[in-house]
This record gives structure tokens, C-alpha cells and sequence, in this order.
DNA sequence: TTCAAGTGAGTGAGCACTTACTTACTATGA
DNA sequence: TCATAGTAAGTAAGTGCTCACTCACTTGAA
């Protein structure tokens, strides 16, 4: 009597594209992940997740390390900042191009799921996460490592290391994007404040500077 | 024929007292979930890291997440820095007193499995998470953060919120913490000159100051 | 009629955890 | 000085359940 009734009887199973099913695949199962890593996930959950059998999932993708791995390489592009800071960067404009940079890692939820992932990527010690770390690092720590050393080159900054610079700045803005998004520290600052604090304070230091015009560059101590 | 040989078999399963036994296993669990997190652990490899039956590991933690709370909890205990950057304090001597914080943040692999458990604690949602972080937290930022408003008091360093600097700084040494150990990337500079030049940012920014004695306090547009 | 999209019902392996047992140490009374 | 009972330390061998993954099948559109 029991008839089999396939995806009629669940309303959202359509009969869609392979192509447009793998998307919804890594969409559903790509926040799953970022939510409880790739081994507090099951293969139940995203199919569940995606409103598909289990089944379906393995159709697509063989091995959930595959559908992981197709995440990560989905994820890891970044370019829609890079020409803005390329443009600002042209302008020699330093407060403009800390500020962009900072806004864009700091700014919360905007895509939490994506630094989750990355560092679960990293700690789980997935074979892809160094190439998903590695495009991130090309963009924002090599770049503005690079528009460091030009201004260091111009005379408008002391001469340090433009990579540790740039590390050094990256640094405090990733750091309050963890504390707030992983640690769940409440800021008790807006946003811009922020961001405004630190590039300040990264580029014209801690200590107050003498108000008379003797011994300018002196330091504590 | 065959008799029961108990530990007399396994040359390394002694008998010693629960105490001892208790904390070996901490030990032994410690490394492991620090390595792939609690999902990623098994109890069985618990057991054989500690060099004893997997039944044994549940008559000292009735269950595994029982002896995930008791690492988190026996880990959660810094005082060594605290007392040292109180005296360094006292002497109002900045250098020192962020060199010092920065040293111990920065120095890479002394707890290397403190940073990961620490990360996966959160990422993966521990309930403890919050009591673990939230010490060391009372111990690096809030007192950073007192001792820059003491020094913003004495007109030693500029007027901005002590809780973000702290932040900043010691976003800095984590990040990099963080570059290294989670995600391998390989550091050129030695330990001390990173930790100088992150000071050194830190305290007097990255703005070159004016070297003649007009508008010492410019800042880049 | 063909074929891709889709599924229910498995399957063996591995998981956290239990049970029923053995062994070694130690305190005590004769 | 011992036999021995009590007990804590320890284990082999499960148990039921969930996991990633498979198989045999159905359905709907061109």
C-alpha cells in the first residue's frame, strides 16, 4: 500500500539544475561548518539543511571533504577591496587607506561565517587552508606592506619593516574582530570610533608628543 | 588456557594512586584536543596517549566532555606575568612594561596547545569558553588598560580609551601569535626584533615626525 | 523512451560509554 | 608473623547509536 512519493511529499525539493543544486549545497552547508567546524558537522544536518535527501549531497560532491574543500575554495575571493585601496593608495591619503582597510576587517557579521571558517580551516589543519590563507594574505598583508614601503621610500614614514608594519596593523583590527565576533566581548564603542582609534594610534603613536618644538621625536623611557 | 593478565601486560599502565592518574590523563587529553579539537578527539586515543584502558578514562570523567572541562579549567590559571608587570609598572617604565607583555605573548611554542585549545574552545561553543577567556582576559587587557590610563593621567601618554589601546597592543602580539602557530607562516625577523618593532609602533606610531622643530605634531592627511 | 534528478532504506565502521570481571595493595585480628 | 578480607586500580569485551557513504529504485521532463 505505502508508496514511494519521492520529493513530491517535501515542498521545497524541487527539480532543480545540478549546477544551481551545488550552489544551494555549499551555501547551506558552508554556514554549518563555519557554525561547528568540519567535524561537528554531519552530513544529515546539510543535507536537512538544504532541503535535499542525504543522498543527493553525495551525488554532488563524493566525500564530504569534498564539499568542504569546494567551500574553502569558493571563499577564499577577495578583490572588491583591493582596487579601492589600490585607488587611495595613489593618493598617498594614509589616514584613507588605514581607514578603508580597517572598516572593511572590522566591520562585524558582514560575513562572520567567512572568519570562522578560516579558522577552522587552520586549526582542524585542513590541506586547503594554506592556499584559503594565502590569497587572503596576498591581498590586504602584502599590499599594504607594499603602500607602507613607498611612503617609508617618500620619507613620510619611519623606516621599518613595511611586512611587520602592515602585520602589526592587520593585527589590532583582526584581534577585535575575534574578540567580538569568536570571544564574544561586548564593545561598548561604535564602529567608526574604532576604527578611527586604532588608525590613529597606529600611525601617530601612544606617547604624547611635547607640545614645544624641542626634542620632537623623543620617546619614554 | 588464556588468563586475564591485566596491566601486568602493558609494561607502562602502573598502578598509581587516582590523583597522579587524574592528571596524567589531563595531560595526555590536553595535547590531543588541543591538536583537533573536541570533535576531532576520541577517547580511545585519550586512553592510548595516556598508556591505559579506554574504560578507565570514564571511571575518572564520567564523560568526555567532563574531562574537556577539567583541562579548560586547570588551564585557565596565569599569574607569572601578572606580578612582573606590576613591579615593571611601579617604575612607570612603558618600553618594559609592553616589552614584557609582548615577549610573553609572542614567544611561540612555550603554550602552544593554550592558544589552540583556547580557539577551539570558542569556535566550537565549549560553555566554559567564556570562564576561560574571560581570566585571561582580567589579567593581560585590564591591567594594560589600567596602567596606559595611570599613564594618561600623568600626561606621559595621549588621551584615548585605555580599553581599545590594550586592545590594539596586544591585538599586535596575538595576531602574530596567530600568523605563526595557526597558520604556519614562516617569520623572518627574529623573536626580540619583533617584539621591539611592534613596541616601538606601538609607542610612537608610524608617522615620521618632523626632524626640524615646526608642527611636531602633524599628522599625514 | 531516455536520462538526469532525486530518494528510502540500508551498511559497516567507529563512536561514547557500560558491564562484569581481575589484580594488587593494605589494614587487621589471631 | 602471617592469612585474608576489603577495596581501589585496572581491564576485555561488549552495547546501542550515529556516522559517512551506497544501492536499488522512482519520477518528471524533453
Amino acid at each position: 500500500m505505502k508508496k514511494r512519493t519521492n520529493q513530491a511529499t517535501t515542498g521545497n525539493g524541487q527539480r532543480i539544475s545540478a549546477r544551481d543544486r551545488q550552489a544551494s549545497l555549499i551555501v547551506a552547508a558552508a554556514s554549518l561548518f563555519a557554525a561547528k567546524g568540519f567535524n561537528g558537522t554531519t552530513t544529515k544536518e546539510i543535507a536537512k539543511a538544504a532541503g535535499v535527501s542525504e543522498a543527493l549531497v553525495f551525488k554532488y560532491f563524493p566525500t564530504k571533504r569534498t564539499l568542504y574543500a569546494a567551500i574553502l575554495e569558493e571563499k577564499a575571493t577577495v578583490n572588491e577591496l583591493l582596487e579601492a585601496v589600490k585607488a587611495a593608495a595613489k593618493k598617498h591619503d594614509d589616514q584613507h587607506v588605514f581607514t578603508m582597510i580597517a572598516s572593511y576587517r572590522i566591520r562585524p557579521g558582514v560575513d562572520s561565517t567567512f572568519l570562522r571558517l578560516l579558522l577552522f580551516s587552520a586549526l582542524e589543519g585542513h590541506e586547503l587552508s594554506e592556499m584559503f590563507f594565502g590569497k587572503h594574505h596576498k591581498v590586504f598583508y602584502d599590499h599594504l606592506a607594499a603602500y607602507i614601503r613607498t611612503r617609508i621610500e617618500d620619507g613620510a614614514f619611519r623606516p621599518v619593516d613595511p611586512l611587520l608594519a602592515a602585520r602589526a596593523f592587520i593585527g589590532m583590527v583582526v584581534h577585535h574582530r575575534l574578540l567580538h565576533e569568536i570571544f564574544r566581548v561586548p564593545m561598548h564603542q561604535s564602529h567608526e570610533d574604532t576604527v578611527a582609534t586604532y588608525v590613529d594610534l597606529f600611525l601617530t603613536g601612544l606617547i604624547k608628543k611635547p607640545a614645544s618644538h624641542k626634542t620632537p621625536g623623543r620617546r619614554a623611557r
